[in-house]
Parts: C-alpha cells; structure tokens; sequence
DNA sequence: GTGTATGCAAAGCATTTGCACCTCC
DNA sequence: GGAGGTGCAAATGCTTTGCATACAC
C-alpha cells in the first residue's frame, strides 16, 4: 500500500491525520528492514514515545504495518514486505533473511500433516550462519 | 540430565548448591512445558526475584537450561526438552507443539539454500491452528 | 465547535545493580 | 575463615495511563 492510500484509509475509517502519524508512518515505510518502537522514538525526537506506541498500534490494527519477535524484542516493518523469513546467527547475532516463496511447498507440507498453517515471518529463525557454521 | 548429575556440574565447577539454586533448578526441571521468570518468582515466593535471575542465567550459561521466544516473552525449560518446535496460533493464542523430526526436512531445506543451519525451538512459530483455518 | 490526538507526568512492571550480610564449602 | 550467593532497596528502562490542552475536521 502507498503512502497516500494508507491516509485515505485512516480518513476513511475516522481517524485523523496528524503531523505526528505521518512522521511515524513515513518512518516505518521508508525502513527497509525492521525498526523497533526505541528507534522511531529515537529518529522522530519531536514525537512524544507515548504517541509512538500509540500510532504503531493504530496502524497495526488497520493492517499497515506488522511486527515480528527478534531476539532482542518486537520490531515493526510495512505490512506488506512481511514475506521473508528472518534468519539470526544465535553464535554472531549476524541477521538473514529468505523469502518465504521458498519454503512455500514445505509450508503446505506441514499444514496436511500437522493441521497448523505456519508463518515463518512472525518470529524470527534462530539458528547458525554459514560462517559460524564452518567455524565449528 | 537428572538434577542430581546438575548440581554435581554445579559443584564440579566451583559454584555452590544453595536452598534457592535446589529450588529453582527443581521448579524448571519439574515442569513440563515453559516457565517464565515471573512465574519461577510466583512459585517460589520466599526466592527473591533478583536471585531468580541470576540464577536462570547461571543455570543457561551451564547448558542445563535453556529459553525460548514465545509472543509473551522469554520462557525457559530443561535443555534437554529442546527438541519440539513450539506452534502458537496467531488468532485464538492455542499452544501445541510439534516434534523437530516432522520439520527436518524443512531445516534441510533451509540449509541448503542459504547456508544457514536452522534451530526452530528458539523462537516459536506463528500461525494458524486447525481450528482457526477451519473457522476461515 | 467538537471530539480525537497529543504531550506530559506519573504510575506500573520487569529487570539490573550495588552493597551489606549471610552461608556453603 | 573466606569466597561466593542472597536479599534488599534503589536505579533503570520500557510501556501504559489519566488528564488537560491542542488541533484536525
């Protein structure tokens, strides 16, 4: 979703548009990766940290932006680039990702044989990098 | 390990057996599924939280316990009973678990593609249970 | 104008830390 | 007896909440 769709669906439901939810919206949009609630709080210091807490939640109930649990907590990032996995080297913390496409065949395995549907982009993997891995 | 081999490995590396260590080690080995801090500090209310701490760690750092991710936060349970993916429904909240063997070929998979060696009982996985996708 | 959103300050929790005292070895 | 462990209290940091004010519509 764009930007300005995103304000008209906040208008259309009765929200307002403030300077402060465009800040933070645009905030969280523009990240490529992951961004915590701390790090919006830290890029946006005219914001108060309550509204921050307050706006993510907002969004997040109307589906624009999503958060995952990364080793040191929750991280937001635009709903729709939710479709990678993330991987975190539990030796070096280093942090990788794969898109879910390819698991897609494994995942449907495992809803037939488990009956649970799994989203692997909510929590993050942990798991060894390659390096760490070769390092023994 | 039996708790009695543990506090040998306690002994054995300088540190003491206390009553507090006795009773924290015995709350986490003795539960089945996952333990919070809070609930450790609940269970025994003469230990005082700070000790509950130190002590979890203490008992991570020896291997004998280990946490997982789960949406609430850190639980921890005995590192032996490390070897079942934990599946949380993302809609109703039900818990169930599934034994690693039913998802190797998934850590495979993942291993292959992007090197990196996969540990699913770190961190829960997300999703929905069978209920919830027959409920749509 | 009016009802929603924000800022601020305070409260609420979980967790960490410093230090005096205790106790296991 | 002495190092290591614990309890206590305070500090820290994140998050939530209540309320008066500001501002989007």
């Amino acid at each position: 979703m764009q930007l300005e769709a995103i304000i008209d669906a906040l208008k259309a439901r009765g929200h307002r548009v403030t300077q402060q939810r465009r800040a933070i919206l645009a905030e969280v949009m523009r990240t490529p990766g992951h961004i915590s609630v701390q790090d919006v709080v830290k890029r946006l210091p005219k914001v108060n940290a309550s509204t921050v807490y307050r706006t993510l939640d907002l969004l997040e109930d109307l589906g624009v932006v999503a958060h995952a649990h990364l080793e040191e907590g929750a991280e937001y990032h635009r709903a729709e680039s939710h479709d990678h996995v993330h991987l975190v080297c539990a030796r070096c913390g280093r942090r990788d990702s794969l898109p879910t496409g390819q698991i897609a065949p494994l995942k449907e395995l495992i809803a037939r044989e488990s009956g649970f549907e799994p989203d692997f982009t909510h929590f993050a993997v942990s798991g060894l990098c390659a390096r760490c891995r070769a390092a023994g």
